[in-house]
DNA sequence: TCTGGGGTCCTAGGACCC
DNA sequence: TCTGGGGTCCTAGGACCC
């Protein structure tokens, strides 16, 4: 009988992730305040370390920190997704070299699995092996936190990044040195406790992540949820949150954009949303799945004086599908019964739904087989056409044709440095 | 002028069924 | 006075994360 080994996590995350993407391939940038932003060019996604110390916040909107251009060498950068999901597998790769066990968990941070490890090896030599190795086969910054639980790990992290002296790694697997931390970081800076949690915690006499850790379960539970009751014994070396090395299969998929200009006319708004639709359902192949369910949204802008409009509607799809054409034709009639003349739209999407694997699943009984083959075979064609000749060159009906009202915006583009030939940086 | 996009999980309440 | 009760499924909405 094996007795009950103690687990041990450690979090890699690479710091400022897509700003430091940015700089690796334009050395210019380095020691700059550099940002980068999201999709349409209109609020910051990631800042380099100078852009944090002159203040600018994430989720900041992009107009409001242009000025900073001149007055600070501030520069900004388009989002180049291509780029970094290249960068992060290559961190992936390096990780899985290392450690035994790697769960991803985002695109630039990963989770792995220590438990055992402190019997022949020191974990933060570890840690610091990780690091340099990262740093030397991608070039890319990271931190290395390491703790008994996912969010203790994280609370790590979040030590080895805001405090130079830890050098990027930080051992947490000692009690004393957890409450230390603890006591030092604000409740909101704990993982899962966000802005509202952390109002309604604060009004409640919680400031510190050691007030958090201290609190009575039966009671966070009462008056906050289960949610935070799981964060409260995390915090106390009870594992609540688990992390699979395989992903597990979407549940959704989401395609939505804001608008690069207010959207007036209904067949403007057809047209991005029959786009958005396009775009889901290569997704939805992608996964290998069908969806069973279909749900449309549009909405005005939060901010501004203009009448305020959202709305959203949901219809279970004829039988369960990946075909582009019975997606595009569901989520147009769901927009149409929605849709309200007279405002000014800045945002819509689609949402699938309620996914099931195909051929597991009975045919719907009324439809004729011949037509889902039909149907298999077109999408099949359409995906890997528009894979090998470049994506968005087949297209359907209302989608076909740019339309500059809702098509985005990315201004400040890098090159695709490490994913097309033709862009790859010159060496010097 | 311009304020992201894509996900997850949990909860409360209504519909429905027996 | 009091007008079933309990289970399940679905959905909308809220909170979080990166």
């Amino acid at each position: 009988m094996s007795s009950v080994r103690p687990q041990v996590w450690a979090l890699a995350d690479i710091n400022s992730f897509y700003c430091s993407a940015e700089s690796l391939f334009n050395p210019a940038y380095r020691g700059k305040a550099l940002v980068v932003t999201s999709n349409n060019d209109s609020v910051i996604v990631a800042r380099s370390a100078e852009a944090k110390a002159i203040g600018i916040k994430m989720g900041e909107p992009v107009f409001q920190v242009k000025h900073l251009q001149k007055s600070h060498g501030l520069v900004i950068c388009s989002s180049n997704y291509e780029l970094y999901a290249d960068m992060s597998a290559r961190f992936m790769q390096t990780l899985d070299d290392l450690a035994p066990a790697v769960m991803p968990y985002s695109i630039d941070e990963a989770f792995m699995d220590l438990s055992g490890m402190s019997a022949f090896m020191d974990l933060a030599e570890f840690g610091r092996i990780v690091k340099s190795r990262v740093a030397r086969d991608t070039g890319l910054p990271i931190c290395v936190g390491i703790s008994s639980t996912l969010t203790l790990a994280k609370l790590a992290n979040n030590g080895a990044k805001k405090y130079p002296a830890t050098k990027g790694v930080v051992d947490l697997t000692c009690p004393a040195r957890q409450r230390r931390l603890l006591r030092i970081t604000p409740v909101g800076d704990i993982w899962g406790i966000g802005k509202k949690l952390s109002a309604r915690l604060i009004d409640a006499g919680i400031h510190t992540g050691l007030d958090l850790a201290q609190a009575n379960t039966s009671w966070i539970r009462s008056e906050f949820s289960i949610v935070v009751e799981r964060t409260v014994r995390e915090l106390n070396g009870i594992a609540c949150q688990e992390i699979e090395a395989v992903p597990p299969t979407k549940q959704q998929i989401i395609s939505s954009k804001s608008f690069g200009q207010p959207v007036l006319e209904l067949e403007d708004m057809l047209k991005a949303v029959a786009s958005y639709a396009v775009r889901a359902s290569e997704k939805l192949r992608g996964e290998g799945q069908s969806a069973g369910q279909l749900t449309a949204f549009l909405s005005t802008s939060r901010y501004g004086a203009d009448e305020q409009y959202s709305n959203s509607l949901t219809a279970p799809l004829p039988h369960a599908t990946q075909d582009t054409r019975i997606i595009v034709h569901s989520a147009i009639e769901l927009i149409r019964k929605i849709w309200r003349p007279g405002l000014r739209y800045n945002k819509a999407g689609v949402m699938l739904g309620d996914f099931r694997t195909p051929g597991e699943e009975q045919e719907d009984l009324f439809a004729a087989v011949s037509d889902s083959v039909k149907s298999e075979v077109v999408m099949g064609l359409l995906d890997q056409i528009n894979a090998s000749q470049g994506s968005g060159l087949m297209k359907f009906g209302r989608s076909a044709g740019s339309n500059a009202l809702w098509e985005m915006k990315r201004g400040n583009l890098s090159p695709a440095f490490t994913t097309r030939w033709t862009d790859l940086p010159k060496a010097r």
